[in-house]
DNA sequence: CACAACATACCAACTGGTTGGTATGTTGTC
DNA sequence: GACAACATACCAACCAGTTGGTATGTTGTG
């Protein structure tokens, strides 16, 4: 039988290759301002391969932020310290791991779908929804530590594990527009930072 | 005599018109996305007027950024808790406007260099200057409360008041990216609420 | 004051290059 | 030989910037 034969199983082609690209150049240069060609020329393929794949430029967008999901999955699975008793030492590492990630070009280590939803949160609903898609799916997966945390270890002001989620995912967006900006990977560190004692602060952890 | 007479005192010509306009049309769309024609339908002139007074899009971005600033300095002098006493004070309730302001469409309370500077730091050095430029200036004006705030309660860890104030930037510059992904200001507004009461903490508010 | 010389502010029409997208091949593989 | 995976050639719309011009000040000088 075999109905619905599985999707090849992530081959290395033109389909990868130009997603790769449309990471890499949306964060350099924004999604606006970058072009089907550019995009293309990157990947090594022409035009006609690019609109194979995907309807539109849009439509790659879409498919571009679905990948940027998958591509975050490792984090909360291979580095080391996921295998931490603690869930507090748990989420602490992952920060650590988040500001050690700060370094580098800004295009490096910036978020795909956070440059993207700032141009398109008016402008096309489909783009802004992946994003958000992507940024919820972050958020859901640390909240799930952070919520260890809190049964373990007690937080203060009867704060939710979301909240928490959400503010790490905001402090590293907003890290990443300050590194932009001004051009210094070290005052976006300097925040994660700040972020880390108010976790360490939130937390009871004499408890 | 009168070699060199002050330039027009701010008039509402074409000029402060296309830059409203770019305020407001780069806040919703980005800078990419924004069109020179789009910038002068809003402004309601031609196309004609907007390369009398700027010889490129580029320098209407540069122009708008500097009068970014111009425009957020009334946020340090008018409101009523700036003429509080104690600085930590004065402090909080600067976060808690800025957290009262994020309420409507998030082109309405987002930051026009932010965006800006998001989508051009790798491509327009001129433009990312603009834009770091402005962030600059008011991370100083915001430090100059911090590090009264300081000398008054002292702080923990010898933070810098430099640090804090990039760090309240940083929260705002994330909360604006989450309120414009998620659409929900409420989200941003939490963060905002994280800020404040990590402030709270690392000043020694009991001494 | 008068008036030429010049500057500023603005406009409508146009242009050369770019952009997202299309139409029509070609090629490799089951 | 059928079909997916590409490539080549092309187009209509759009975009930043230009051109040539008008209307309305402003200034220096007799």
């Amino acid at each position: 039988m075999n109905a619905s034969r599985s999707p090849a199983p992530a081959r290395i082609t033109a389909k990868t290759k130009l997603i790769d690209a449309a990471h890499d150049l949306v964060r350099r240069q924004g999604y606006a301002a970058t072009t089907v060609d550019q995009i293309c020329a990157a990947a090594g393929v022409t035009k006609g391969a690019f609109f194979h794949h995907f309807p539109s430029k849009e439509d790659l967008g879409v498919a571009a932020a679905a990948q940027w999901t998958a591509r975050a999955a490792p984090l909360f699975e291979l580095p080391p310290y996921t295998r931490l008793e603690d869930p507090l030492e748990r989420l602490l590492g992952h920060i650590d791991m988040r500001m050690a990630m700060i370094d580098g070009p800004a295009e490096g280590f910036t978020c795909f779908v956070g440059t993207m939803a700032q141009e398109t949160f008016a402008s096309n609903e489909a783009l802004r929804e992946a994003s958000s898609e992507s940024i919820t799916a972050y958020c859901e997966a640390l909240a799930v530590d952070v919520q260890a945390a809190i049964d373990r270890h007690g937080i203060r002001d009867n704060i939710t594990a979301e909240s928490v989620a959400w503010h790490v995912q905001t402090v590293l967006q907003g890290a990443f527009v300050i590194a932009k900006a001004s051009g210094d990977p070290e005052k976006a560190r300097e925040s994660v930072r700040h972020l880390r004692r108010y976790i360490e602060a939130i937390f009871n952890i004499s408890s």
